[in-house]
DNA sequence: CTAAAAACGCAAATGATTTGCATTTAGTTA
DNA sequence: TAACTAAATGCAAATCATTTGCGTTTTTAG
């Protein structure tokens, strides 16, 4: 089944992948078509393997199910480049919300956008 | 200029909007046509007087920008109602991300996925 | 081995947003 | 006020990521 394959893909990566990435990566190796993908990915996702974030630019990205801590979005305006950090207190920020509002944050997505290292130097030698 | 008259809408909704919200709400005034509408969108959002925001749903938000305090997204994954609240502590987090990882955050977003209490409360008369 | 289910590929459909082009409106100058 | 140019608008067609229908191939269960 295909579907593994593309879940090895996203489990050895270290960023978020779109669908044409893992289209691409797979078809290095093996032939398949881009429904496929998109059809193993919702898969996953309703498995609960993996996660799909929709970003600021529109497209999907998916990223392992991450089980005990989880992360977000560093995306480098200059760049494109995504990372990921688990860097987040939104606990706090969700236990506030509760209290204040009422009401009950069960997920939470996070986009962080600026400017990488790498770009920083670049941009400082100009 | 319809331009003006999609701005107002916008500074006088409570919550974010969708380019059909407010396609919908001129229409009742005034004729319109919803490449205007994007093209009045799109116009705001590059002079800076509204922040576009790409929500999970994958569709276009409009809002005032937040001059001072900025707000974040609260999704009822029941009802689908969408509500703000400038509930966030995102500057410790920033600060956290350059000090660990160099990544300079210029700007960022948050979409808070939960229950809004209207749907608590009916969930829990069931 | 055989029938039903699951996985696939391919092409067409979707839906939000954008764009090309022709027309109307607004603004400016002589 | 007339004449001219730029900006605004409408309409239809184009985009682009993602989905879906349908016929075919592969896998699985009995």
């Amino acid at each position: 089944m295909k579907k593994d394959y593309i879940f090895n893909i996203i489990k050895s990566s270290k960023e978020p992948l779109t669908a044409d990435d893992i289209y691409t990566l797979v078809l290095k190796d093996i032939n398949i078509n881009l429904s496929t993908v998109y059809r193993s990915l919702n898969s996953l996702v309703k498995q609960g393997t993996i996660q799909k974030v929709i970003h600021q630019d529109k497209i999907a990205y998916y990223e392992l199910t991450n089980t005990n801590s989880h992360k977000h979005t560093l995306i480098c305006d200059v760049c494109k480049a995504t990372y990921s950090t688990s860097i987040c207190d939104i606990e706090s920020i969700s236990k506030k919300i509760k209290k204040e509002t009422g009401f009950d944050v069960t997920s939470h997505m996070i986009e962080f956008h600026g400017v990488c290292p790498k770009c920083k130097k670049e941009l400082s030698n100009k």
